[in-house]
DNA sequence: GTCGACATGTAACCAGTTACATGATTAA
DNA sequence: TTAATCATGTAACTGGTTACATGTCGAC
């Protein structure tokens, strides 16, 4: 993230909340001001001193020469992974046999309505993404967006679909 | 997964990586083990010591019938939790700024092909599912396996969206 | 006699969280 | 004065992993 600009641990927890939180985590701040001392140790970031007026002091990191050439090699040679996704809702669904269907229905009518509300939000995000002047370069924000909405909509779909399955096998019993 | 059969703890760990650990996790063996001694003493399975002929002897664990009911009440009353979502992909994409290009069009089109392969796979498990008499009740698991299959084509999409967007830009620089 | 599947465990480690703790500054 | 935002940290814990360790049995 500091190779966006050079930020405090404050910062880059709001940072990290409102990007990398959607699709990879959300580090909790203990973990932020843990990690900038061990990358000011390593070398790949510098830490400095800032006097603010009318707030607290902060520290400010930034990526040093070498830290710039990690970052990169992370990005272009680190191997291939597989994304994870675990799913409490599938794992419930998968053990529907030992449950009332109608709960499942009813767990899945929420998916679908929270799935249903994140394409909205994702939608809006894109939207800013695209009506940015050129000095914002958003490809890569948009991207990731766009990821986003791909997931979402299959999650309403399936969703949608596994209602109307368990629906038919209520009538039915 | 004791809720479908009674097992041992080698089984369990069978069970899981084929089934849950698609869209959940795989346990570790020694977590499983823990974990069985942990719900012995809960009361909520039984153990059992079992002789086997051209085999180890192996403890196999059963649900006690509070466990039955612990079990139930999990899937129907716990609440509602976001899936986790993680990918190293979406995250290097998200930096790819500081990095060159043309590594995450390559990155991309392994996500490609890697995710086709799983549509694949999963379209294979969906068949067999449909094809299994109806002695074997394959609602839930063809419900979590169309979940991949949704997952999985959206991913195939955006990859190849990516892609585009990536090469377009390449161009023009 | 050695390889692979079956079977069960221990110990060290680690990435990350939660709860606790402190303090500056501004605005209501 | 009290709440919100800015700002940084420590300590205890935990859910999990990896590496290590042991042993049965059948097949080739």
């Amino acid at each position: 993230m500091l190779g966006f600009n050079p930020m405090s641990g404050y910062d880059l927890k709001q940072f990290a909340d409102k990007s990398i939180g959607h699709f990879y985590w959300s580090p909790a701040k203990s973990q932020i001001y843990a990690e900038l001392r061990r990358l000011t140790a390593a070398g790949l970031v510098t830490e400095k001193h800032v006097e603010q007026d009318g707030r607290p002091d902060k520290r400010v990191y930034a990526l040093t020469s070498e830290g710039r050439e990690t970052l990169a090699s992370w990005i272009e040679n680190s191997e291939f992974e597989q994304d994870v996704f675990k799913s409490n809702l599938m794992l419930r669904v998968f053990f529907g046999k030992s449950a009332d269907p109608d709960s499942l229905i009813r767990l899945l009518r929420q998916n679908f309505d929270f799935e249903q509300g994140r394409v909205a939000e994702l939608r809006a995000m894109e939207q800013q993404c695209l009506t940015a002047g050129p000095e914002h370069d958003t490809l890569f924000s948009l991207l990731t967006i766009r990821a986003g909405i791909h997931l979402a909509e299959a999650a309403v779909k399936w969703s949608e679909e596994a209602i109307k399955s368990l629906e038919a096998r209520v009538v039915k019993a």
